[in-house]
DNA sequence: AAGTAAATAT
DNA sequence: TATATTTACT
């Protein structure tokens, strides 16, 4: 596309009064900074080059005014650093929800931030302080995005036929700076797919060789339909949609309607997993006393929970359980925290419901708290797993081995702040029917992320293979995750990054709930360190990616001996943390177990209940935990709680 | 056009 | 061989 044509297009009813015949004069940029200097510096620079700016000093504002009218700007400008929201989160809810180039801007210079912006899809990164003459070629971007994603053009036609694999990435594009939008958020990944693509069918370079290549839904790809997905909403999330929403190129509705075939599949999967976890629960749990998860740090995703994006009827249509969120949005469930502290829930209350998902259908969000423990004892549980994945997810996504992908992570974890403004993603709220506060609050934006920076389109659908560990299934957060990253590279890595890294968990409410919560009961409890130390022990990559082989094989590095011998036995977690566990991390989490069971649990198949084979490992692993739970003294917990709090906050401060 | 099942490719 | 993607069909 040349100028001209850009010129065009833009003059066209799109953009309606503006006036795009001078372009780049006239050209609206939306410039961000929290120091009202340096923006009005910014302004006027801008202005001398003709453009039409917009300034505001806030990001969380600038985010509302794009938001309100996709279409009121052609560009983003903006600081990095800032209060109500670090411009690279901006940069990658901008970059998400519109296609808008984003240039950031900032007096640091460091490469690692530069290659932080550029890699989230910054399309320019600027230092301070800007020359005019940086300015006056910004509308290069405008052009370049424009170039990048001839979405109508492509779509209808007929050379086309000849599309490539994963849309963007396609041979078809420019190859040049182009594609710095989305694409730039994982350079590298990016890189080693388009490498990939170019190896395989290369040959199809040229339109005449009408072999069509098979659509390759490469994480971009995938991201922009779990976006679109989530803009839609699961109930009006149909192929057609999808596609006009992704805005990716070289992509058919078919193409769409089959992958949404298999996501739908997998969110049923994943769901029932869940389901069935949660029965096991229901049945074998309880058994002890047990503290409900504290729903501490829930912060903004009180709100978030409350956005009407997903009806329950939607969810329910991917929950087998069906109904079961809907418990989710309960004020019961988010003032569960108080009520922890002395609520102990008996096993006989939890046979009620033992057998069956459904029970939690009729659990009623408003019904006041102590009517409500048995619901709480179910979603403790897989709650706090869920948190614990989460992080875990975090974890992993911050072994990351570049800088790109700590800023996916980052996103991830700043995210928060935007949830309740951000068009969620309630794929990854099917992903916990059981759900709770927190799965379904910050899933959701997060996982989005998750699913699309990290993980491959390989993994995703196979939310069995999560294992035992994950205990509750993967929201589709972790399920995502992994394949993707440089396994070898990271498994090394893996001990100090934990360290050493800025782990995000905390920098938001969404990741230290997660600890919090899990420090309740004995069953959340094991469910976090499962969590923590699989995340340790394991390449993150791999760690979700094939853990039912590695479970299963290896039982030595296995997490469910470690857990169900170690902890309970000394109740120390030592062996757990040895290599791989933060130091910091091990307190906290040694001593947990004190006071907990004397039994030694040992692990083996012959304890296996005879489940679906499907989720038999992870029901596995939820038996072993309520057996475990047995004998447990109600004692301690207090310290317990206090305990895993702290953890929380070592990781915080770890991080 | 959506959804599902069968076919086919990797 | 298992999976994932595409095609066919209602």
């Amino acid at each position: 596309m040349t100028v001209e044509e850009i010129r065009g297009n833009m003059g066209g009813g799109e953009r309606g009064n503006n006036n795009y015949d001078n372009f780049p004069i006239g050209m609206r940029v939306l410039a961000v900074d929290d120091d009202t200097l340096c923006l009005k510096v910014l302004d006027g620079l801008l202005r001398k080059c003709q453009y039409q700016v917009t300034t505001t000093s806030q990001a969380r504002m600038a985010l509302k005014m794009l938001r309100e009218n996709r279409d009121r700007f052609d560009l983003v400008i903006s600081d990095v650093h800032m209060p109500d929201m670090d411009g690279f989160k901006l940069l990658e809810l901008v970059g998400l929800e519109m296609d808008l180039p984003v240039i950031m801007l900032s007096a640091n210079s460091d490469t690692k931030l530069v290659m932080k912006g550029i890699s989230h899809g910054a399309c320019d990164y600027l230092v301070k302080p800007v020359r005019i003459e940086e300015l006056r070629n910004i509308w290069q971007h405008v052009i370049r995005k424009k170039k990048v994603e001839p979405k109508s053009e492509s779509k209808s036609n007929d050379h086309d036929k000849s599309y490539q694999g994963s849309g963007e990435s396609g041979r078809g594009q420019s190859t040049t700076g182009g594609n710095a939008d989305q694409n730039g958020k994982c350079n590298k990944k990016r890189k080693d797919e388009e490498d990939e693509n170019d190896e395989n069918g290369n040959d199809n370079e040229d339109p005449t060789t009408q072999k069509r290549a098979r659509v390759v839904w490469s994480i971009e790809l995938h991201r922009k339909f779990v976006a679109a997905v989530g803009q839609l909403g699961i109930e009006k999330a149909v192929p057609k949609r999808i596609l006009d929403l992704m805005n990716a190129e070289g992509l058919t509705r078919e193409n769409v309607a089959s992958h949404l075939q298999k996501y739908r599949l997998y969110l049923k999967r994943i769901n029932s997993v869940q389901t069935q976890q949660a029965n096991m629960v229901a049945a074998l749990g309880g058994r002890d006393y047990m503290r409900m998860g504290s729903l501490d740090g829930l912060g903004d995703f009180r709100t978030f929970g409350g956005s009407g994006r997903y009806t329950h009827a939607a969810l329910s249509s991917y929950t087998s359980g069906g109904g079961m969120l809907g418990r989710l949005n309960s004020a019961a469930g988010l003032s569960v925290r108080n009520l922890a502290a002395s609520l102990l829930l008996q096993p006989s209350h939890c046979q009620n419901l033992s057998n069956s998902g459904n029970a939690f259908t009729k659990l009623n969000p408003n019904i006041p708290p102590h009517a409500n423990q048995n619901a709480s004892l179910f979603q403790g549980i897989p709650a706090s797993l869920e948190l614990d994945q989460l992080q875990q997810a975090k974890s992993t996504e911050h072994i990351p081995l570049d800088e790109s992908r700590l800023l996916t992570a980052d996103v991830l974890g700043c995210s928060n702040n935007s949830l309740s403004n951000v068009p969620n993603n309630p794929m990854l709220l099917q992903g916990n029917p059981l759900g709770n506060q927190h799965s379904l609050n910050m899933t959701p934006f997060s996982s989005d992320l998750f699913n699309t920076d990290v993980n491959g389109s390989s993994n995703w659908q196979n939310p069995i293979q999560l294992s035992k560990f994950q205990s509750s299934s993967f929201p589709l957060t972790e399920s995502f995750i992994n394949s993707h990253l440089p396994q070898n590279s990271v498994r090394g890595a893996a001990t100090t990054h934990l360290q050493n890294i800025p782990l995000d968990f905390s920098s938001t409410a969404t990741v230290s709930p997660p600890f919090e919560d899990s420090s309740r009961g004995e069953i959340q409890y094991r469910g976090s360190m499962a969590g923590a130390v699989q995340s340790m022990n394991q390449t993150p990559s791999q760690a979700w990616v094939d853990t039912k082989q590695r479970y299963s094989h290896n039982s030595n590095n296995t997490l469910s001996h470690n857990l169900t011998s170690q902890v309970p036995n000394n109740g120390s977690m030592a062996s757990l943390s040895n290599e791989n566990f933060g130091r910091r991390m091990d307190m906290s989490l040694i001593g947990r177990s004190n006071g907990g069971s004397s039994t030694v649990v040992q692990h083996t198949d012959h304890e296996k209940l005879t489940l679906d084979s499907r989720t038999r490992s992870n029901e596995d692993y939820l038996l072993e935990s309520t057996k475990q739970q047995v004998g447990f003294s109600p004692q301690g917990y207090d310290s317990l709680d206090d305990e895993c709090n702290e953890m929380g906050a070592r990781w915080r401060h770890v991080r």
